[in-house]
DNA sequence: ACCTGAACACCGTTCAAGT
DNA sequence: ACCTGAACACCGTTCAAGT
């Protein structure tokens, strides 16, 4: 009889990849190793013959999830773009793939591919008049703020209830709130609207360009 | 027979207060309601008398750690030393405590006491001139770099094994990471030096004030 | 009123056994 | 060689019972 042929095909790459489908859909916390193995019609066990551990499994599925989205190339473009085309792709794939944002804070990942878009960004950092130690906390810096970015950027998978913060903002004393108990609602709003993180990164590429000018000593 | 007393003073701000305590020492993949029922020396189910569930005990843990580092005065300082030191402080306070930093992000805490310290962050912006949207935007920058800065502030409870860079560090081949190749030890060694958070810091302050200044008109 | 043991439906992982 | 059921030491939480 012919089986399914799930089964034959299976390897690290294929279970990371459905890994990966099964965060998306269900989130970190739903994510087990009995699921995952049920999800590819085999035993829990079996797993455990292509990875030593959970944590061995997570750290394939943020390289499945980088190399789902390679760095782009510099192509010629002027350093500020092409940093700013680095940063607005890593937050698009964290805010594509959510459950990422835990498994790279529970452990920092330090694989070669981690490192492409660090290599990346460093370069256009020299190359906008830097120096190495000045290029590589600016570059710490945006990583961060990207990161914490992506991390806020939606509360997981349940917004059931309304805005949760309705209800709070409306009962802030006026006298100690002055400002979030007259506009707390737009404030909210304003932070969850589209380009409130290229707002930010902005900000960031903004003074990095003033430190570079004034390190040319150009007028 | 004299007891403990330990029970007799059970509450839930003493219980919340036990489990940061046990969330600093043992992390937040520890913390289990069992086990921490065990540390006040009670039954498990005891505390489910006090929270509806974990995650309501997580809410007070953050509460309890945000009541012991209150929002520091203004007491007529500028704006931009003002808002420094809010930042400064809450980013010492998730690193004083790192398993808050997995509590906030699993879910956005929404509390009157979470809310202090953007009142007083937004009133400092709208003192340096921005807009009601500008400064909005401005402090949820601050706040997300803020965030993302003591997330990867320590790799938990274990470097057991030496750096865990080095070796990939090591391996990155100098045709494709020309300059990690090179430099990466200390490209790394900078990011994790003291300074590093106020130096990102210090460029957001910097493109605010530098925004202020054209938003006030004067040269 | 306040507390709690037993039980239920889950985990990740070890081990010894299957083919 | 590759796969896996049973078992172990854990979870959070419900329920019914204790005082």
């Amino acid at each position: 009889m012919a089986e399914r042929g799930r089964r034959s095909e299976l390897s690290r790459e294929r279970i990371a990849i459905q890994a990966l489908r099964y965060l998306d859909r269900h989130g970190l916390e739903a994510l087990s190793m009995r699921r995952l193995a049920g999800d590819l019609g085999v035993g829990t066990m079996t797993l455990y013959g292509y990875f030593r551990d959970k944590d061995e499994l997570l750290d394939a599925v943020v390289d499945a999830a980088t190399a789902e989205r390679p760095v782009p190339k510099r192509r010629g473009r002027a350093w500020r773009p092409y940093l700013r085309e680095l940063l607005v792709g890593m937050h698009a794939s964290l805010c594509q793939h959510p459950g990422l944002v835990g498994i790279r804070l529970r452990r920092p990942i330090a694989t070669a591919s981690a490192f492409e878009i660090t290599e990346a960004g460093l370069q256009a950092l020299a190359d906008a008049g830097l120096t190495d130690e000045a290029g590589a906390r600016a570059f710490r810096a945006l990583f961060l703020y990207t990161f914490g970015s992506a991390a806020f950027h939606a509360p997981p998978p349940e917004p059931d209830d309304g805005p949760p913060w309705r209800a709070v903002l409306a009962s802030l004393p006026p006298a100690r709130y002055p400002i979030l108990a007259a506009q707390g609602l737009e404030v909210v709003a304003t932070w969850s609207r589209a380009g409130q993180f290229e707002h930010g990164l902005d900000l960031l590429l903004d003074a990095i360009e003033a430190r570079a000018d004034q390190t040319d000593g150009s007028p």
